[in-house]
DNA sequence: TATTTCTACGCAATCGTTTTAGTAACAAAT
DNA sequence: ATTTGTTACTAAAACGATTGCGTAGAAATA
């Protein structure tokens, strides 16, 4: 089956021009005469000309297009940040392409491989949460394939990168339970590899830090591949509960992680928040409709979206290699809402 | 700033030899020794080399990639048939490129024409709400770009078609609030011009009828953008809440107007179900946290995904027109929870 | 009239790969 | 000695669009 489509030889056959006088005329090239100009796009809006894209890009080396590499389009904080990218892309003429890594490497490298080699002009990525080196993605940097990390970064790789201010949101979510009371706060959190992990844990820890409050170890619970598998976070929280100082808050971290200990909560019929008060990153827009209403670190998803797309574009664009690189910090937000709440016993 | 990666060209001139020996050295052919083989497969190697895809595309004449249009992928519902395309599509080594329209017939419009003229080899679409006809389609369809329509689809076009039993779950869910009591059921759902609309609306009248209930029309409100706006939905709810024989009991399609729908009716301090009692369609994970627990419709995304892609693959590969097309139709699963359940007053 | 300048178009190369149609070198069969 | 076959390679033409360069013919100038 082929889907043949009407080419710029058809149209030079029909009006008896040839190829290159009907490519000037449909790019309104000074050369060619407003008569023939007239003729040729009249004929080939008639018999629904579209220029073939891939051989534009073969002629042009360009594609047009950007790469995206998330974990998972579920992630509304994904879906937002995708969002984002595309109000800009779309804006400048660009397309883009979606992959999914599901927290995996391999998938990761395969996404990469698949998207590189000129089908794209550029990448948008946030790392794995099994990703353990960047090597794949130094020799594309090297080869000089423009790209922007975001959310999940790496100091490997020189290039501009859009985060969040993952220490303050953990911070702000972190004293904002002390402030409430709490004292024993745990942390679920993704592996320590990926920067969003250590950069929420050291918020976490200096909040706790600078209210002189002594937090045991053993309250840091990190999820190997960041709350994919639900068993996991069941552990976690089993572990958690069951301690003999068991702790009176959870502070988590990403939406998967967020929403699954909510869950699980409800499950093992733990009360939020006078058992156990819960504070978590995540951008569900539900955050205000779940039983109890969660209180949350949101991050601006389309704005980091929107933001590293400029920074890309900016590296596509430019003529000259670019040496100087930016990081963009953006804030997030606490949104307190029952979850986190101090109950009169 | 240019990406230049190596070529066959180069490895022909390094290594003395034509391009299409190497060309063919690569692809295993039968015409070239195994000793040349081995070189050119090593040299390969060693410089990295990856063919470029636009080049072969341009040659063969297919993309191996997919388009697909939904109207967004923050819709959980439409994440999880991107999972289940993702996973047929990419075990056969097909590509995806996910588009969103956003409800918009505009975007819709733009983003197939983005998709198609040879930068797809086919298109897996379920059709914006706001679309009110399908002719960039029908073109597209004629001149031969293999489509499969899943979710929202449409008569006018005669091909392969994936779908909910959309009937069924509606008339078991209005069913289902008729058995715990309800009487004044309403119901809030998308403009009748998209197909799971009146799929939808015919099961809900249906039970209805079996049931003998009488139900004024002015119990079933249309959301002129599928809930895109919030106003809709709120006007959709003042509405029905301020009538005299205020109903007793709503049934909602789709993720957004349902979501939506539960944090209004929480906003409003509408007491959910001893107020009024909530159905809905929703592929949200959150169901069973949510305040309260959501007695749900819930469609087999994945599973509709990967049939769906299933049907277009076998479109694409296909050396003959095919004539004979089918539709499927998935089972929907009906989850009751609290939201529904009739309290004693 | 002879020469130069313009105008408006065509030719051919190019992007990187694949593939058809050769062909040179040598061996085997007639 | 001639035909036939094999092997292992190359040349060249695609795919569809773009673009630098060349040029016929008309118009302007000397």
């Amino acid at each position: 089956m082929n889907f043949n489509a009407v080419t710029i030889r058809d149209i030079a056959k029909e009006l008896n021009l040839s190829v290159s006088t009907v490519s000037k005329a449909l790019r309104d090239s000074y050369e060619i005469s407003e008569k023939t100009k007239k003729l040729v796009v009249e004929c080939a809006r008639k018999n629904n000309y579209r220029p073939n894209p891939i051989a534009q890009s073969l002629k042009q080396g360009n594609t047009k297009s950007i790469g995206i590499v998330v974990s998972t389009i579920e992630n509304q904080f994904f879906s937002q940040v995708i969002n984002g990218i595309e109000s800009v892309a779309h804006k400048e003429g660009y397309n883009v392409i979606i992959t999914q890594t599901h927290e995996s490497y391999d998938l990761e490298v395969k996404n990469v491989n698949h998207l590189t080699s000129r089908s794209i002009d550029g990448l948008l990525i946030s790392l794995s949460t099994e990703t353990p080196d960047v090597e794949h993605l130094k020799t594309l940097h090297a080869q000089g394939l423009p790209m922007v990390f975001f959310d999940r970064v790496t100091e490997e790789i020189n290039t501009h990168k859009v985060i969040s201010d993952n220490y303050k949101g953990a911070y702000d979510a972190t004293k904002h339970l002390i402030d409430s009371g709490f004292r024993r706060i745990a942390h679920i959190t993704s592996p320590p590899n990926i920067s969003i992990t250590k950069e929420r844990l050291a918020g976490y820890k200096a909040a706790l830090a600078d209210a002189g409050i002594f937090t045991p170890d053993y309250y840091i619970s990190y999820c190997p591949h960041g709350g994919r598998d639900i068993s996991e976070i069941e552990n976690a929280l089993n572990f958690l509960l069951n301690l003999e100082d068991k702790p009176d808050a959870i502070f988590t971290t990403s939406d998967r992680i967020t929403t699954t200990t909510i869950f699980l909560l409800n499950k093992l019929k733990v009360a939020i928040p006078a058992d156990v008060a819960l504070v978590g990153y995540t951008n569900t827009t539900l955050a205000d409709v779940l039983n109890p209403p969660l209180s949350s670190v949101h991050q601006q998803g389309f704005e980091i979206g929107q933001k590293a797309t400029e920074m890309l574009l900016s590296l596509i664009k430019s003529k000259w290699p670019v040496t100087e690189f930016e990081t963009v910090v953006l804030p997030t937000h606490l949104f307190i809402r029952e979850s986190s709440t101090k109950t009169k016993k």
